[in-house]
RNA sequence: GGGGGGAUACCAGAGCGGUCAAAUGGGACGGACUGUAAAUCCGUUGCUUCGGCUACGAAGGUUCGAAUCCUUCUCCCCCCA
């Protein structure tokens, strides 16, 4: 399997440094992708990075994945219109400890030559004094240079500016790259098409220190095709930690994407050969509303994310809150397998005492549990015809809910729209 | 150092003494349609015990009444040096 040939007709490939190629068909070649522990997980945007590393192992090169223990220190201007807030030490060591397990799931550590390994720029920056940097690194890099960079072309031309410890980033970067080169003999750098002008820095610096070659290749951002930002729920970023983005909801989100997403979409995220993603689409252009690509891609990212097991109990899940299956069905369950079925869904619990003496609706959905943020809210959007308890639409703020309305005598189903189920527990 | 302009809801942006919980556009959410898609159309978009209450950068003041006028402060932009 050729790498470069491989993210091309996946549609991942957008900037390629001349030579890049070449050296890749050479043989095993070594390559890495930094990843900034700017939250405690990851989410779907880092998973185009991931899956990049997961096709350059499995062309028989061999991955490193960089967490930015230093660079996280300082943060990263690209992409962003304004100054960062620096994260605190303690807060980044516990980001890095979840980032760095996520990474791990992801690519074989045991393949022999070409096994996967865990980096750390910390490791190599925390003895690095600030007089040693600029002597030995800043020395090689014009101001001009760095100036000439879109990330802070945009910032100087902005009205927010930008700090001198953002303005440094790219050379901190730029130089773990010339570590891992002159180290771990890593001769490719990838990332995000934003990163771009920071795996240049890397490659220039390896050039002027040493005159050795490095090379650079970045991906597609993703979008979708209206042009919105790929990767937000009405509820934000959609988390790759189930703590935060529970499977259930990440296979929601997946199987949601539009008709002119999933193409590209399961061509991104899976790892499905040409021939079957070219049959499914053929499949699904003449039954479209079977939605074969958004199942497929779902399944395919939910396995690979969350396993087999949570894979699965994400269909039950969704079969029963999407499918024809009527409430009743509920009654059929016992408690712990109703719990079960809405374990990806947020969970409320109620006193059972305050609901036998009736609790009308908004106290219900907006007082006693969060399901609505205000009691306003809740009411609005209850004579917008928008809510329902156990697929009832409510009629009025005023409807009163008592013990005779609950499921096995436990439960209450909510629904804030169509899509938004809740699970309200009496006990 | 001198001079000028500005800060309004999630964002952009009107309003310049009462009729302003604040036009308009975007976004977001909901409804209809559909395929848990897209497009389209419609509705909602500060809180409330529905009496009110809190809100137009912050703090004071004038006034029966302020987002609108005055004072001070904070921040931003532009021009001159």
């Amino acid at each position: 399997m050729n790498f470069v040939e491989e993210l091309r007709w996946r549609g991942m490939l957008h900037d390629i440094m001349p030579g890049t190629e070449e050296l890749l068909n050479k043989g095993m070649a070594s390559g890495y992708i930094g990843f900034d522990p700017t939250a405690d997980s990851l989410h779907v945007g880092h998973l185009t990075q991931i899956m990049t590393l997961i096709h350059f192992q499995r062309a028989g090169h061999k991955p490193y994945a960089l967490v930015g223990g230093a660079t996280g220190m300082v943060g990263d201007p690209s992409g962003k219109s304004a100054e960062r807030n620096l994260l605190s030490e303690d807060v980044l060591q516990h980001n890095l400890t979840c980032v760095k397990k996520q990474l791990e799931q992801f690519l074989n550590f045991n393949s022999g030559a070409n096994s996967a390994q865990m980096v750390n720029n910390y490791d190599w920056f925390k003895n690095f004094t600030f007089l040693d940097f600029i002597r030995d690194v800043g020395k090689h890099i014009t101001v001009n240079y760095m100036m000439a960079k879109d990330s802070v072309k945009k910032r100087l031309e902005g009205d927010t500016g930008m700090s001198f410890t953002e303005f440094t980033y790219q050379l901190v970067q730029g130089y773990d790259f010339y570590y891992l080169w002159k180290h771990h003999n890593c001769t490719l750098q990838m990332g995000g098409s934003d990163q771009w002008g920071n795996i240049v820095t890397g490659t220039e610096l390896v050039r002027r220190k040493e005159g050795g070659e490095a090379f650079a290749l970045t991906t597609q951002l993703i979008k979708k095709a209206d042009g919105t930002k790929f990767g937000k729920t009405e509820s934000g970023a959609v988390w790759l930690d189930p703590a935060r983005t529970s499977p259930y909801q990440f296979y929601q989100f997946w199987l949601n994407t539009s008709d002119a997403d999933a193409k590209s979409y399961i061509r991104i995220f899976t790892l499905l050969s040409r021939e079957v993603i070219e049959a499914m689409e053929a499949e699904q252009d003449a039954a479209p509303h079977t939605r074969v690509l958004q199942k497929a891609l779902a399944k395919d990212i939910t396995i690979r994310v969350h396993g087999e097991t949570e894979y699965e109990k994400a269909i039950k899940s969704s079969d029963f809150l999407f499918g024809n299956t009527g409430i009743e069905f509920l009654n059929e369950l016992n408690d712990a397998e109703v719990k079960g079925l809405f374990e990806g869904v947020p969970n409320f619990n109620i006193s059972l005492e305050e609901l036998k003496a009736g609790i009308n609706a908004t106290d219900l959905l907006a007082a006693k549990t969060a399901v609505f943020p205000s009691k306003g809210e809740a009411k609005k959007m209850i004579q917008g015809g928008g809510v329902s308890i156990n697929r009832n639409k409510i009629a009025t703020a005023d409807d009163i809910f008592n013990a005779d309305n609950l499921i096995n005598g436990k439960f209450l189903v909510a629904q804030k729209g169509k899509k938004n189920y809740f699970l309200i527990v009496a006990e």
